[in-house]
DNA sequence: CTTAATTGTAACCGACACAATTACAATAAG
DNA sequence: CTTATTGTAATTGTGTCGGTTACAATTAAG
């Protein structure tokens, strides 16, 4: 198992969206986790980095909570999965035998390389917008 | 940390490659151990998948050992990363509720997203070779 | 045939990551 | 002041996985 951030997240916003679309102004973490079939808190965690990404908006207080914060046409899922996943998608070992010369010269080479795949892989996804979710699963 | 076996993989790949540019024949996963700084059967459960994938050919026995099977010019990283690596880069949580509308479709349309993504990230890796990597090494 | 050196593999261990929970402080509305 | 919420710190339970040990199977050499 990777990493459920990323799909965690994305479908909290995908909730977000309908319920915005449905009129509903502010969503609860507690109304999210049950959706979810989870609990509050760990709504809330996801949803720091959505709002620091500026995705969502959240409100402190009694008749606070959550809502979406741009149309699911201008959020890609490029924006969703970075604000979601802090981690690169590969690492290198760190123990490697540095008298070796691929071992001396792999972490950099292999930095390389994660980097072009991580290129690849927000390419692709910067395609990809809520709307279009949204769209395939007929919500 | 995701998965340290695609790094690993290629380590062994570039020095199998260097050993059989010098002429060597066979290399015992011991030494290959010693030069990654890790243990002779940790190497051995990383060489199978590349032995099933037609990337080294492994022989069994006393004088048996382990040799890149094609040229460096001919394996690209992607066939690496899909020997080393079986589980996806990303994936759903199983406990989402199925009476929500977006839980009930949200499996489905992320498996789309998820190979997608996957799709994107092997078409990148198909366009680099084990000579390519060599050649950034200066190896 | 015996011995020695290897791969193949099963079983296990320990550490760490991380989902999930609990609890409580901070905030804001009424 | 009370109540409902977010923010967040502390904790826990557990699954994953890198790594190790051990041993069977295999093969060459003497």
């Amino acid at each position: 198992m990777v990493d459920v951030r990323f799909s965690t997240s994305l479908q909290i916003l995908l909730n977000l969206a309908l319920r915005d679309r449905e009129g509903d102004d502010l969503v609860t973490s507690q109304d999210l986790a049950q959706t979810l079939g989870t609990n509050p808190a760990f709504v809330r965690k996801l949803l720091i980095p959505l709002a620091q990404a500026g995705l969502v908006e959240t409100f402190k207080g009694k008749t606070g909570g959550v809502k979406i914060a741009r149309s699911p046409k201008k959020i890609t899922l490029r924006e969703i999965y970075e604000a979601a996943v802090d981690k690169n998608i590969a690492c290198a070992r760190e123990t490697t035998n540095k008298s070796c010369p691929v071992g001396a010269s792999m972490k950099s080479v292999f930095t390389g390389i994660v980097d072009g795949m991580e290129s690849a892989l927000r390419t692709h996804l910067q395609s990809k917008t809520l709307q279009h979710v949204l769209n395939q699963a007929k919500l």
